[in-house]
DNA sequence: GCATATACGGAGCATTGTTCCGTTTAACAA
DNA sequence: TTGTTAAACGGAACAATGCTCCGTATATGC
């Protein structure tokens, strides 16, 4: 109850640099497909111990979180500079496409929303309210200016696009990909149906 | 090289109605979102000791992919029936909508996809190429009926729809799945675009 | 009944996730 | 600089779980 303001220290920089190392360790093996790899190697490569690796992140969803956000972060905030760039429809088509060209580049996302979306939920909860806001203000553009009909729900096309990144398999891949989008704006523009 | 054929004894009875348990208990399990439930647990369920489990499934993807195949191989196999009933478009929509309520119903489905994709694939292997059957027939009937533009990949929508296996979370989330369902379809239509 | 292929069960090993706690060190004040 | 202390470190040890191995039990076919 005693709202105490106490003057904190600034953080240790050893512990944000150690921070960086382990997310940039696990990134990169994730992307090369060690999405199964120990704990204690992640710790080992970012030259730590595991209870170092353990303290910033307190199980292995918690860091694959991490790592997963920081993607979709970024992926989040192309929205808006699409959206100053492209008229509405083509910003989202721009957009989405490349979602689509990050899960090509890095797997990050596709493994980790496999291991994940079925588990917890909780992760999905913040990454996926930004994803959704993305998604939500491209839509909406696209809805006002009467190109899209006006029951279109963001969410669909999201949940859409998450799938492709399941199926991220096979070859030829990428250029199906982006055929869905194609299928799934012009399912949704208000001259269809 | 000796191609040898002995008269092999009948399988014995036990050890099927042991297999059959197993299974009823693993889907069981998956169902009530039990997925990371540990074998042990399944074996103990089914009255069966470890080393049975083992010998049936020699491994965790073993028995899921069982159980998932069992499941998609009966959805496959409602393909050809709606074919029989409906109109090629009406068809692919009732089937792609079963597909949905599969999810929806058992969520054997979603659970299995999101651990076993990412992981050898050659799960998928087997499982994937039914389903890939099944759609392929829908939708090329649609195209031979000059409903569908025939630069369709059956397997873009097949994708999409299991993309919607993944967001199998938040509330009315059956609805918006039937929803893409339609925007896929009208993205499809040769009339469209 | 008898022989034997087949299946069973569970102890035990290996791997990996997670906790705990004594030691080290960067930040701040004097 | 130096002392104090909160913050961070490292890794031993524990726990959970996948999987193997092999001696025992029992259908099956004669």
């Amino acid at each position: 109850m005693t709202d105490v303001k106490k003057t904190r220290r600034r953080p240790r920089s050893d512990g944000q640099r150690n921070r960086e190392q382990l997310l940039e360790v696990a990134k990169t093996a994730f992307t090369v497909g060690e999405v199964d790899i120990p704990l204690d190697e992640v710790a080992r490569r970012a030259g730590v111990g595991i209870g170092t690796l353990y303290r910033h992140f307190p199980n292995r969803d918690a860091l694959i979180e991490a790592v997963y956000r920081a993607e979709l972060d970024r992926l989040a905030e192309a929205a808006p500079v699409l959206a100053a760039q492209h008229p509405p429809v083509e910003a989202l088509r721009a957009w989405m496409r490349l979602f689509v060209d990050y899960i090509a580049a890095k797997q990050v996302i596709a493994p980790a929303l496999n291991g994940l979306v079925g588990g917890t939920g909780a992760l999905y909860a913040h990454s996926g309210d930004v994803l959704k806001a993305a998604v939500n203000s491209l839509v909406s553009a696209a809805i006002a200016a009467g190109e899209f009909r006006a029951d279109i729900d963001p969410l669909d096309l999201l949940r859409a696009l998450a799938g492709v990144s399941n199926f991220s398999a096979g070859p030829g891949w990428e250029g199906s990909a982006k055929r869905l989008v194609d299928i799934l704006i012009t399912g949704s523009r208000s001259s269809a149906s």
